[in-house]
DNA sequence: GAAGAGGAAG
DNA sequence: CTTCCTCTTC
């Protein structure tokens, strides 16, 4: 059986909304070190990766390897049943067609229970390979998030251009064009509003604002988004948790598209 | 050329957000003496009229006179991408098709260009004459704004009635009327909460609550309003800018009307 | 602490 | 498209 305690429940509840827009039904692959999901979006553009490592949990504890297959809508609904503080458990047991969700207040006077029915989803084998990519971008989430907004004003593609010391996002639109250049700084006061980049060759790729806006819904899981680019090859947009991650790949745009 | 920086970005996002839902589309006339704008909302009863004069600016260049059109909803898409505390830069070439719209963060490590297309707008010249006024009153924009906005509950009409000592807002609607008095008082500690009341003659007008709506969005530029009222004439809000105005002349409604 | 603006959801 | 909720500002 599964049993998996987060300490609050609104770290599970901030990880689903951060990508149940993006993917609607998907498998959580329990094992013995944790839980983790890989789904790609409808239109196969966007993929989804997520790690929930099993120190991230309160309690962990899982028997056997566990597919469960969930309608992240319905867990969704669920999940906003929860006051932030609660404490979430979720157990499946063995050979269960449904998962419980189980909130807890802390003073333990209070409790709810739900069932989800549990899917059969098919799901092609996702193989993402770590690889090296030719630039590396870390800059805080919600200046991240601002960015690809007000760009998403203009324009429906985002280029991103990352030379030495230089981040420069543009949207080129009707009404006009816009870009915001972003240079590294150190904060040490605030460490959370540092930007890096780590540079190994420059690149200048286009994506769709679409999935952009999509991914920044993570924003609120980390201070920090980092983005690794390379040429012709899907960006990662990593969000970290203290252990795991929620990852995008994103594919670029080609030239003739864009 | 055009080069005119203000140091706060605020200031010219509040001025466009106050009468961006008035006009949408307008012409900026530049000249060595500043910045000006006289436009009519669409159904011609309420008449904006805008000055940054050049001391209000940071710096201020303007080799020769231009007309800018602008589309002040792209405009103001374009502001909302600034921080509040960035420097703004608005940069014209000569015989250029756009606008540079240049914000720079105090620390200088971030910096975001916008260019706008520039139009061409066909606007009536519209010939405002200085005028004597039967009554001014002059009260703290919150105020004014909060007693607007309270009577539109009531009603789509706002009567005016200004007479020695005491300036009446009424206003008569299905569900009942409301009335706020307001009168002088002269508050050493914070000037900004006076109420002043200069009467050449008592005035008792009425306006449309449609159109006030849209001045009191001017609130946040100055901490008071004047009103400047005489029989049968536009009505004249004007907020002070610390080298400039933005005024706002409304039509009465006629006795038959109201 | 309250109110307005902006984003998200139905 | 409208309403609800959240976030930021005063």
């Amino acid at each position: 059986m599964l049993e998996a305690k987060f300490s609050e429940a609104s770290l599970f509840k901030k990880i689903i909304d951060a990508f149940k827009d993006t993917v609607q039904l998907c498998n959580f692959n329990c094992t013995k070190d944790g839980i983790s999901v890989q789904a790609v979006d409808d239109s196969r553009v966007l993929l989804v990766s997520l790690l929930i490592a099993k120190d991230a949990f309160d309690e962990y504890r899982c028997d056997r390897n566990l597919t469960l297959g969930i309608d992240l809508s319905s867990l969704a609904k669920v999940l906003k049943a929860g006051n932030s503080t609660d404490s979430l458990t979720l157990v499946v047991e063995d050979d269960a067609d449904k998962i419980l969700i189980l909130f807890e207040d802390k003073e333990k006077d209070r409790m709810s229970e739900y069932f989800l029915k549990l899917m059969d989803i098919e799901s092609d084998f996702l193989d993402i390979e770590d690889m090296e990519y030719d630039s590396v971008v870390t800059l805080p989430s919600a200046d991240f998030q601002k960015i690809a907004r007000d760009l998403s004003q203009l324009s429906d593609s985002l280029n991103v251009l990352v030379t030495k010391d230089t981040v420069k996002f543009n949207a080129e639109g009707d009404i006009g064009s816009g870009s915001v250049v972003v240079k590294p700084i150190t904060d040490m006061d605030k460490p959370e509003r540092s930007v890096k980049v780590h540079l190994v060759k420059a690149v200048n790729l286009t994506f769709g604002l679409k999935y952009i806006l999509d991914i920044i819904k993570g924003a609120g899981l980390s201070s920090a988004t980092t983005i690794k680019l390379a040429d012709k090859t899907p960006a990662l947009f990593e969000y970290r948790l203290s252990d795991g991650y929620l990852r995008f790949y994103l594919a670029p745009k080609f030239e003739d598209e864009e």
